[in-house]
DNA sequence: ATAAAAATCACTGAAAACAGGGGCCTATAT
DNA sequence: ATATAGGCCCCTGTTTTCAGTGATTTTTAT
């Protein structure tokens, strides 16, 4: 019996490719393609007695992205494997997936080989990531293990971001209905706590934590 | 007689993509393939006698980019044209390429007949560029004259940049050898220069512009 | 040649930030 | 039960930033 395999990509091209390098696979069927997630998170939701034995997605699509769809087949059906085929290689995304459960990652560099082999081994019901994904997944694990040390507790992250949205301090204890002076306690202690010396430095914590929009 | 067309792009599964499209249309020859823009420009730079018609071309590659490739090809030979295809659409990029001179300009996420035709279009002697390209390049430009006004002078640069780097007045002054006033003075007009209420806004503004490293 | 822009420096007063203390009150985890 | 962490508040004193105004010299463009 024949796999079948849902591919969704908004790259055209690149869905062209995929196809191209699975025509000459017999043993694989192409159930459906799509340019985004909406369409086959619908379709899974509508069919779910339907055998469908692997989606292979990219993560930035329009409408609904690769992370959010991986999420929603997993709610759906477990027994539904995911592969992810992507450009990105952001830590924080593929440590999103791994931890929604995804069946394996690949980059868009790959070879045919490598694609070839993610799809046969994680219908064998095992993960597969790629050389370079794992490095990358390990790397930020390690990182953070140092870096998690400093630890904001959510009202100073409250603080944080409204200093990196130039309000003075005044302004936040208003905000926040809270007296200027905790504000200020606050400020003093974010100052020592991410070992920066002032609100330049505080600025670019919040941004590169993405506690505000550049 | 067959036209010549290399393709450069470093995501092996889109290359398969293009390459399946281009097999059913005979009257193109793949000359070559690579994977990044370097071997292609040593290539064109070796052969400069053989004939070469389209250089298809993605962006963001390793070792060469398709900016730099598109650059390359034009100074050494104009009868070359070149396609870029890719998912960026940083309007930045693509002025960059029109500067540069570049044929045509199309995103990944077009369809096997736009990308014929774009090629079709380039072969004779015209340019071709996406609908979505067209408008990105035109809103830009025209953004742009709302927003050039605002163009910081290389002293104050040099100043913003400091004070995102956590520096006080003094110290800055003391590292471009200037007066506290001096500095002071730079800080207030970047201030109302850049519509900003104080170091923060100053800050964000050197990251977003990468003056500095988050 | 001369006007405009950039770079430099200065002063004042008010507001805010910074540094270094300390204290009090909860929740909660051992 | 009691230590620990988070959330909250206050004081003193110094430094820095911010806002407003103005001036000189050098560079650049027309």
């Amino acid at each position: 019996m024949k796999y079948s395999l849902i591919i969704v990509d908004d790259h055209k091209m690149f869905l062209d490719g995929i196809l191209s390098i699975l025509e000459s696979e017999s043993q694989y069927e192409i159930l459906l393609t799509a340019k985004n997630g909406k369409q086959i998170a619908k379709y899974i939701e509508i069919n779910k007695e339907e055998q469908i034995d692997l989606v292979i997605t990219d993560i930035s699509m329009p409408e609904l992205d690769g992370i959010s769809l991986n999420k929603i087949i997993k709610e759906n059906n477990k027994n539904i494997k995911t592969l992810v085929v992507s450009m990105h290689s952001d830590p924080n995304l593929i440590e999103k997936l791994v931890s929604n459960d995804v069946d394996g990652y690949i980059s868009k560099n790959a070879e045919k080989q490598e694609f070839l082999k993610a799809i046969e081994t994680i219908l064998k019901g095992e993960k597969y990531f790629s050389k370079q994904i794992k490095d990358i997944y390990l790397k930020n694990k390690f990182s953070k293990q140092k870096k998690e040390e400093i630890q904001l507790t959510e009202r100073e992250i409250d603080v944080i971001t409204l200093i990196a949205k130039e309000y003075t301090t005044q302004e936040i204890a208003d905000k926040l209905f809270l007296s200027k002076h905790t504000i200020e306690s606050y400020r003093k202690n974010l100052i020592s706590k991410l070992n920066v010396r002032n609100l330049a430095g505080l600025t670019k914590y919040a941004l590169k934590m993405n506690y505000v929009k550049p």
